[in-house]
RNA sequence: GGGCUUGUAGCUCAGGUGGUUAGAGCGCUACACUGAUAAUGUAGAGGUCCGUGGUUCGAGUCCACGCAGGCCCA
């Protein structure tokens, strides 16, 4: 048996099995490394996983994406080395592991050493590295695991020290702050995962003011007193008689009060309408002009009070009257000052850059969704205050403590500093647990609501409900702090990282342009630190009062500077030089103390490192790089291709470029492609809460790696969501692998049969290949020329469904099944051969296209159709002569086989078959009745020549003896047109509908008119007009007595007469195939000859008269008789009678 | 709240530069076929192309504003 043959159904999980086994014994994946040595490279960076936690079904996608990319790039004859990495650091792991002992943070060198929390990280992060190894093997993905970079090798982090201190070096590095949710309770700051926890979001009752801030007259702000709506009303007629000119204040709106003494700025948005109203203020009663936004006057001024009398206003009256003087638009009011709400006339302090600070400025997160539609700046006490100040170069209020150091109003125990006037060393929230229970007692937010109130600052102050984030350790309100931190500088490279990103491929584009583009146009400095445990330290050391620093490289340079430490009795010996210290972590780092050029002892910066610092710096640490390895590092940067998931957009995919940018002016990546999400089959989140989440191994295990991989691919485009339904995989499995199984089958069973072995020379030669082979192949070229371009372009889902539509409806359903006669009849002749030898052709070459999707079934079906070639393919070194499909190379596609005239008339042929049984389906003529022949109706040579060709093809397959064609000079066609809108639309326009409606009134007479001179003369609305061929479309509408099926222009007529000779030849065929089935039924092989008896019945005796041999052909029967007599044995069912038969094998 | 993204048949998806009758596969119904048979063929049912406005002779397609889902960021 030349080919292997295989019992249906194919169990694909153990395909995916077999391979695997089989690729591990024979190092298939080092080979296909190896065996591509000295060749071009393509070099791809592995996104290190977390393997802390089990991996799931979205690791399959993600790693299909990288996987079919680099199968594809060796298939091309490149080398493609893989390196496998694992991300070790972070958050989610401190989490795990704190969860599992039950402790918190604040436990952490107390009831646990630093060391032993550490210790426990590091077990936990790799505990389900084997359960990731098993599942890269399994779903096939190629990648080398045993030689992995780890970023919490001692290597690694040395490596990230030594980009940062070059970093360092390039003054890329400082020390600054932001505005950080704080939780003055715990002292500590809380990350974004703290702060997500369920809970943390409470609903409070807050005291709210609408705060006056009084505008200062000068040129800025003339607009708001001098004004067309003013000189008209003069003031007495408003106010009453010797009425001042009222005070113009700008309201802001805030739900925390004590930020209000460190109010800096107000911020509007520049498009958002603004007006100038004319009231009174609710409790001091005094005539006042405010700004607010127009969409929110509403909300403070009542329709009764609108335009009302202010001179009958008595202090009271509940409602303000009020009148809109004038509109303005945000830009309009930058750039106003106003006095300071708690200055120094009070007893405030005074504070630096005080004369840049209360002004309007600019602040693009301004909505008028609630509040006044101008939001109130302190900067130090809100993130985007302190990002649209800092834009404006409006100061914080800062002051000095005891040491002289600046800082905030508030202390970090949560307390107002004693600066504050009256209200200094009160607390901002109750965060000593004081007594608050008493009737007389006041928060702070009520006393400066109550102070405003008699200053006459306050607009209004109510107890608002609304959400606010809460500590999850101590249940008190979140302050928005500002926390010293150390940031990379990467708006100073700002333009070069957007210049850069322009060259890289992104897949899809709109994640380049809009996701990351427009995440780098608003880039501000990257945070790098972390307050944690478990991560690459800062190798920041510095003095007490921070005027010295030092920032280390490499572990020998920070020996060298322990030993100058030595030296000066800051330590008393150096623990790298003693062994002692092999660990980069803390807390041995932290017990490393240096010493300044002045002789000062350094401290190490407490902070960690962000871990997107770890993935980020992957490119040049996981070579050890800029400590050694500088060959092997500059052969693999940039990448040619990197893939993650579309959330990496900010994380990885930024940190690698930021870093390549900084550290080398380059891109870090040329192609990326950014998958979106799985979600489960109702396009919710996969969670194990939830208990939707899929398994990979189970799925893998049941439906084999190819099946899951394929669907994942062909079924949305991976930067679409997937919404993962096993029904899917299931369908792919059926109809495409399915299919393409039966056609290996098929191929497989005749070959053997015939005892056939395909060779790569000695094949039929190409011209005398039929119509039939030469058209598959011609489809397969141009396959191969599709797919080739959709990998190319990084779009694996369209060369996924090329793959299988070419199989299912072109190879299986139209080339092979037309082609049966010839596999199974006969003789092995020189056209049985031909079929062989296309057949062959295309599943090889199938099996090259589908394996960097599919890579088990690709080489299952390479192997079974090629491991028989192999020998002599390897003595000539032919393109089969690798062992696996994977070391091959992609074959080129032969331009010169691409027929396209041929596809065309193929296509021609599979309608107008198409056609005909539709037409057989209506009159009820089975196809195995012959009928004499259809008609098709014909407008032009080319299509009479090009069906022409197909005629035989056509004929067999609908069963027909003849195709004739119809030209229009036989006067039977009736036609009818159709507008050419598209036409017609450019060259009429708004005329369009009348001449539309025109052409389809047409005549036949016209329709003739128009065909024969080319042009028809038409009035329209009184106009004439003189249509051409091309304004319409003629087709054929009927045939009068003829049954007809049309498809666009083309049109089908099927001749239903019945001669005897036809009946009698439906009669032959009916009996072949009873006899087909009784040779099926009694378990006979293909190739079992027969003798037949049947009992007596005039029509199939005619039958049998008119076409014996073509029976006895058939069915392979050597004899056909009849015997009147006939009882016993089987019975043939026919329409209208039964006819008993014997069958017997013949012997020989 | 902002950025990006998706929305077309029961389900999963196609639908260059606008062209009047919006397609495919699966599923469903009916019939046929039965030496690829857990396959195949033919026919049928199934659509406010998320909504509203606009541009246009003409909008699934272009523009604006919304709605819903998703991701990231505040």
């Amino acid at each position: 048996m030349n080919y292997p043959e295989y019992k249906q159904p194919l169990n694909y999980g153990q395909v995916g099995t077999d391979i695997l086994a089989w690729w591990k014994q024979n190092g298939i994946f080092e080979k296909s490394v190896s065996t591509r040595e000295g060749k071009p490279t393509f070099v791809f960076y592995e996104g290190p996983p977390s393997a802390n936690g089990a991996p799931g079904i979205h690791h399959v996608m993600a790693r299909t994406v990288k996987d079919i990319f680099c199968r594809y790039q060796t298939l091309l004859g490149k080398q493609v080395n893989r390196k496998g990495g694992w991300d070790t650091h972070g958050l989610p792991i401190e989490l795990q592991v704190e969860k599992e002992l039950g402790i918190t943070k604040e436990d952490i060198g107390k009831k646990i050493s630093i060391e032993e929390y550490n210790q426990r990280c590091r077990e936990t992060v790799m505990r389900f590295k084997a359960q990731w190894d098993d599942l890269t093997e399994k779903m096939g993905y190629w990648v080398d695991l045993d030689d992995p970079y780890i970023t919490f090798e001692p290597e690694y982090i040395e490596s990230c020290w030594a980009l940062l201190k070059k970093l360092y070096d390039k003054g890329l590095l400082y020390k600054g702050y932001t505005i950080q949710p704080y939780s003055p309770a715990a002292g500590t700051g809380l990350s974004s995962h703290e702060l997500n926890q369920p809970g943390t979001y409470r609903d409070v009752k807050d005291t709210t003011i609408v705060a006056q801030f009084k505008v200062k007259r000068d040129e800025k702000s003339e607009q708001l007193f001098s004004n067309v709506q003013l000189d008209e009303v003069p003031l007495a007629e408003l106010y009453g008689d010797g009425a001042a000119e009222p005070d113009v204040y700008i309201l802001a709106w805030t739900t925390t009060p004590w930020t209000l003494p460190a109010n800096t700025g107000l911020a509007v948005g520049k498009n958002i309408p603004y007006v100038l109203v004319s009231t009174f203020n609710p409790y001091t009663h005094a005539p006042i002009r405010v700004v607010l936004a127009e969409a929110l006057v509403g909300k403070y001024f009542s329709e009764k009070g609108k335009d009302a009398s202010f001179a009958d206003f008595k202090p009271g009256d509940k409602v303000l009257p009020w009148r809109i003087e004038n509109t303005f638009k945000g830009s309009d009011l930058i750039g106003i000052n106003y006095q300071r709400l708690f200055g120094q006339d009070k007893g405030f302090p005074a504070f630096e850059g005080e004369e840049n600070g209360f002004r309007v400025i600019n602040g693009d997160f301004v909505t008028t969704e609630d509040g006044t539609g101008i939001v109130h700046i302190s900067p130090t006490f809100g993130a985007d205050d302190f990002r649209a100040a800092q834009l404006a170069g409006v100061p914080a209020l800062l002051v000095a403590d005891d040491e002289g150091k600046l800082g905030p109003v508030v202390d970090r125990t949560g307390r107002y500093v004693a600066q504050m006037g009256e209200f200094g060393g009160r607390w901002v929230k109750n965060y000593d647990g004081h007594d608050d229970s008493g009737s007389d007692y006041k928060t702070l937010d009520e006393s400066i609501a109550i102070r405003m109130k008699g200053d006459g600052t306050a607009f209004k102050v109510e107890k608002y409900e609304h959400t606010y984030p809460h500590c999850w350790r101590t249940d008190k309100p979140v302050l928005y702090y500002p926390l010293d931190s150390w940031f990379i500088k990467t708006t100073a490279v700002k333009d070069r990282l957007i210049e850069l990103n322009k060259t890289i491929n992104w897949q899809p584009e709109s994640t380049g342009t809009g996701r990351f583009g427009n995440w780098l146009e608003n880039l501000v400095d990257w945070n790098l630190s972390r307050s944690r445990y478990w991560g690459t330290p800062l190798p920041i050391w510095r003095t007490q009062d921070g005027s010295e620093e030092i920032c280390i490289g490499s572990i020998a340079e920070l020996s060298a500077e322990i030993d100058k430490a030595v030296a000066a009795e800051v330590m008393t010996h150096n623990p790298i030089k003693s062994g002692e210290m092999t660990d980069l972590h803390r807390p041995y780092v932290d017990d490393v103390f240096l010493v300044s050029p002045s002789g000062q002892p350094m401290y190490r910066e407490t902070d960690l490192i962000d871990v997107w610092f770890d993935s980020g710096a992957m490119p040049y640490a996981q070579w050890h790089y800029p400590l050694e390895n500088k060959a092997q590092f500059e052969k693999n940067f940039p990448a040619d291709f990197i893939a993650e998931g579309v959330d990496q957009t900010r994380g990885w995919f930024f940190t690698l470029h930021a870093l390549a940018v900084m550290l080398e002016d380059s891109v870090a990546y040329k192609n990326v492609m950014a998958n979106g999400l799985v979600l489960d089959k109702n396009g919710n989140k996969m969670s194990k809460r939830l208990g939707n989440a899929i398994d990979p191994f189970a799925t893998i295990n049941q439906f084999g790696p190819d099946a899951t991989r394929w669907y994942m691919i062909a079924n949305a485009q991976p930067w679409d969501n997937l919404k993962f339904d096993l029904n899917g995989i299931t369908e792919v499995q059926r109809r495409f692998f399915g299919t393409l199984f039966n056609t290996y089958s098929f191929y497989a069973l005749y070959a053997n049969l015939d005892g056939f072995q395909a060779r790569e020379f000695d094949r039929i030669s190409y011209s005398d290949l039929t119509e039939l082979d030469r058209w598959i192949l011609s489809k397969l070229q141009s396959l191969i020329v599709e797919v080739r371009g959709y990998y190319d372009g990084y779009d694996p889902t369209k060369a996924a469904r090329a793959i299988q539509d070419f199989v299912t409806d072109q190879l299986s359903n139209w080339h092979v099944r037309l082609s049966r006669r010839r596999f199974w009849k006969g003789e092995l002749t020189a056209d049985k051969r031909a079929a062989y030898e296309t057949l062959q052709e295309c599943l090889v070459v199938v099996a090259q296209l589908m394996a960097p999707i599919a890579p088990f079934f690709a080489e299952w079906l390479y192997k079974n159709m090629t491991d028989g070639m192999r020998e002599e393919a390897v003595a000539k070194n032919t393109p089969l002569a690798p062992e696996s499909v994977h070391l091959t190379l992609l074959v080129e596609a032969d331009e010169a086989r691409i027929d396209k005239a041929l596809e065309e008339r193929m296509e021609l042929a599979q309608r107008i078959s198409s056609l005909t049984h539709s037409l057989r389906k209506k009159s009820v003529l089975k196809v195995r009745q012959p009928l004499q022949r259809i008609l098709v109706p014909v407008f032009n040579e080319t299509t009479r020549e090009q069906v022409g060709k197909m005629e035989d093809l056509i004929c067999a397959e609908v069963n027909v003896k003849h195709v004739e064609f119809l030209d229009d000079t036989s006067g039977v066609l009736v036609k009818s047109v159709k507008p050419n809108f598209k036409r017609l639309g450019q060259q009429y326009g708004a005329k369009l509908k009348a001449v539309g409606a025109r052409i389809q009134q047409m005549t036949p007479e016209e329709i003739s008119t128009l065909e024969k001179t080319g042009q028809l003369a038409v009035e329209i609305d009184g106009e004439a007009y003189t249509l051409a061929p091309d304004d319409v479309e003629i087709r054929t509408q009927d045939l009068p007595g003829w049954l007809v099926a049309t498809d666009g222009p083309l049109t089908v007529a099927l001749d239903v007469t019945l001669t005897d000779e036809l009946r009698q030849e439906g009669v032959a065929r009916e009996l072949v195939n009873r006899l087909q089935n009784l040779r099926k039924d009694s378990g006979l092989e293909v190739q079992d000859k027969i003798q037949v008896t049947l009992g007596h019945q005039p029509e199939l005796e005619a039958a049998v008269q008119s076409f014996g041999s073509y029976i006895r052909e058939e069915v392979q029967a050597l004899a056909l008789n009849f015997a009147p007599d006939l009882t016993g044995g089987s019975v043939l069912e026919f329409d209208e009678y039964t006819v008993p038969v014997q069958l017997e094998v013949a012997n020989g």
